[in-house]
DNA sequence: TCAGTTGTTTATAT
DNA sequence: AATATAAACAACTG
């Protein structure tokens, strides 16, 4: 599910179950950790208190009071704490066993995992160039970041390096409570629909953010797009469905024309 | 058996 | 230099 919204609830589920514990143990699979050996990550954690983690985009920084260890979700990431759920599942990857309890990361398909940063240096280095964190980018920002782009909105909103967190569910749902047709060129976009598309971006992650997941509400269409035969929540006419930046894009050709 | 999946990277083409 | 596209990654579900 991981998109923003996602990752900010796991955020939550981190700050609340490891921010100010110790690490008594720890396990990674070899294969989901991708920038160290499991014997080195899990000697270096050892004894280590996890710290308030923060989030950019998509990934989930979690700092200790020396090395970070960096989350990215892939397109079936969770996380878990052992009290609510005691069994540990078998696509369960990796686990930090803390005095209370043990936080484990979830994820079946493997895209994404597990990154290990001795400092802020190697943080920076493996989250790689990323743009602002699109929650609570200030419309100018948001203008200038997308300003100059020569393709799509779709693919602009959903590219990483223009701005950070967007997929493909809140920009579908962006794109539509602002009337935009997710093919349309950056460059045609007026500054009245670029000024309409910031708020309703932003309205669509405070509206997601709290329940840490785009809500699948009947009246967004997220809630329609896993229908056999979805149609506009606002308009009542069929969506359409093709491909935008190599994902599958629903929109209502009646309220967002090309 | 086949298509599809909320993400990213890489190779290749434009 | 930017963009676009497809494939690959991996493991399911319907």
């Amino acid at each position: 599910m991981p998109e923003l919204p996602d990752v900010e609830g796991y955020r939550r589920i981190w700050n609340r179950f490891a921010s100010g514990k110790i690490v008594r143990d720890s396990h990674v699979d070899s294969d989901i950790l991708r920038n160290a050996s499991p014997r080195a990550f899990v000697t270096a954690l050892r004894d280590r208190c996890f710290e308030e983690p923060r989030r950019h985009g998509k990934w989930l920084i979690c700092p200790t009071d020396g090395p970070s260890v960096l989350l990215h979700f892939g397109m079936t990431g969770d996380l878990s704490w052992s009290v609510e759920e005691p069994e540990r599942h078998r696509h369960d990857r990796a686990w930090f066993i803390l005095d209370d309890g043990e936080i484990r990361y979830r994820n079946m398909r493997k895209l994404g995992g597990v990154w290990f940063a001795h400092d802020e240096r190697e943080v920076t280095a493996v989250l790689g160039p990323l743009g602002p964190d699109a929650w609570k980018l200030s419309r100018q920002d948001f203008v200038g970041r997308l300003s100059g782009r020569r393709g799509s909105i779709k693919s602009a909103l959903m590219n990483q390096k223009v701005l950070a967190g967007l997929g493909n569910l809140t920009v579908d749902e962006s794109l539509w409570f602002a009337r935009i047709n997710p093919t349309r060129a950056v460059a045609s976009l007026t500054d009245a629909e670029m000024k309409k598309l910031h708020t309703q971006t932003q309205k669509v992650l405070r509206d997601s953010i709290p329940t840490g997941r785009v809500p699948g509400k009947a009246s967004w269409i997220t809630g329609a797009r896993s229908s056999p035969d979805p149609i506009c929540p606002r308009c009542k006419t069929k969506l359409s469905r093709t491909t935008v930046g190599g994902r599958t894009t629903y929109f209502c050709s009646k309220c967002q024309p090309g």
